[in-house]
DNA sequence: CGACCTTTTGATTGGCGTCAAAATCTGTGG
DNA sequence: CCACAGATTTTGACGCCAATCAAAAGGTCG
């Protein structure tokens, strides 16, 4: 596992832009004022465990750039993926009675993240209540989009919800990660594999694989390994019953 | 829908005692402050509507006897119910972009609940940081509960996922509704129908049906309409990978 | 007592899993 | 620049878990 610790400076300018998903609320004049919460960077490369579950720890962190999957290993040697993680999504917030992580992390793609020690976040949400009401709503939006995805595989069929997950992602890729998406063709990078996505849905890679094959025969999509372009949003939105404001409106009740 | 509001004393014991959901975190001796916030008791009798999916709503409450489930409809008449919940469980706090609730509530039971305007809460959220730690630890705990049933859905098998939600329920009735729990035999009344549980696990209610048979063939549970015993608990939390600590160490990070 | 809801049972179907192997792609090192 | 190991995608044959359809039996409540 690499574990570099960011050189860059704490008050890096990149920091104040990318921390806005946790600081937006934080009047523009103060927001360096929210750098004293802010830790220590840290990379990760594609493939490094980001953290092992069931183990104790005592920070959470924004997700600068790249991509992370959270998830459960069970006995049986399958996986279930509970989230995907793109640039802006705070992570690692989560903690069961123990105080331990509920998940495991994984790092897709090369990453890199902003650490906030459980202690300094204690000390934002005493200090800033707004910094509260922050945290208060995205934790909602998280349980908004966990619910979706548990109606997406207790009630939809493969077809449907695997249109619902690549709708999803495909709108928070171009929302979250602009860098890698192209807005003159269409074209993403895509960091899932099959198999992820099988893991996501809870449905074999081979099974994926042959409603991916059907979805390139109707011209909905077009991908190759971890590219893809949606051709259709509209018909692949109405098929996964995937609405598009969820991502595109952030939840904002409170802060 | 009944709609009755309580004609009780908002000031009353038992609120106090009740809401210590939310306000636990509170100094014993303060916690008669809290009840400024609280507006009213509303009652609902088994089978109402307490509210429909994509209405607006400024309220939260929460649950002081009874049960609601909440869920979502789909176009082609499926159901997929998100959460049960019970006495104590604070609710109807979601709200997608537009402020509306993202899921319908229907009272399993005839069930009392106690409202809290969203203003209200906002106060809370101000004056009583307190408060805000609080409700962010109930939606942690809710966020934990909701990935479990992902994984439920996603990776087990419907023997797996119903021995889940059975040792779920039961766990958690015994400790929220002590009232309809005896504790001598360990039989207890519960809330849900075949059916209900079905559009839970994203099962039918035939398949439910047929496993509940081979359950209690194999001397787990007996049950008979909304009474139920569970007989060995230790097998059947085996059996869907139970983890008992999850229900009974509440979630307390930051409060 | 009667209407309705819930549970139970049987027969049949089909969606998705499993197993297996080939084809293709990726990234690394010589 | 090519070769090669490993990962990912693709395809086929077959099996099973859970859905579907249908109907009867039992329980609940007005």
């Amino acid at each position: 596992m690499s574990n570099n610790t960011c050189i860059k400076d704490a008050n890096c300018n990149e920091c104040t832009v990318r921390s806005r998903a946790l600081f937006g609320v934080v009047d523009n004049n103060n927001v360096r004022v929210t750098q004293n919460y802010r830790d220590k960077h840290r990379y990760f490369s594609a493939g490094d465990i980001v953290h092992f579950e069931q183990q104790p720890i005592d920070y959470a962190f924004t997700l600068y750039s790249g991509c992370l999957i959270l998830y459960n290993d069970l006995e049986n040697g399958s996986r279930q993926i509970l989230r995907v993680a793109l640039p802006g999504d705070f992570v690692g917030f989560s903690r069961n009675h123990r105080g331990e992580l509920p998940y495991s992390i994984k790092a897709v793609t090369d990453s890199r993240v902003c650490i906030f020690l459980d202690s300094s976040i204690k000390k934002m949400m005493q200090q800033q209540p707004e910094i509260a009401k922050r945290l208060i709503d995205l934790q909602l939006s998280d349980a908004v989009l966990c619910q979706q995805r548990l109606l997406n595989i207790g009630q939809k069929t493969a077809t449907q919800s695997l249109a619902y997950l690549i709708m999803e992602l495909y709108s928070r890729i171009r929302v979250q990660s602009p860098n890698v998406f192209d807005n003159k063709t269409g074209e993403t990078f895509f960091p899932l594999t099959q198999e992820d996505i099988g893991d996501t849905l809870g449905l074999t890679k081979v099974h994926i694989n042959r409603i991916i094959v059907a979805f390139k025969e109707q011209g909905l999509i077009a991908c190759s390994y971890k590219k893809l372009k949606v051709l259709d949003e509209d018909k692949l939105s109405d098929i996964g019953q995937f609405d598009i404001d969820l991502i595109n409106d952030p939840f904002r009740h409170f802060s």
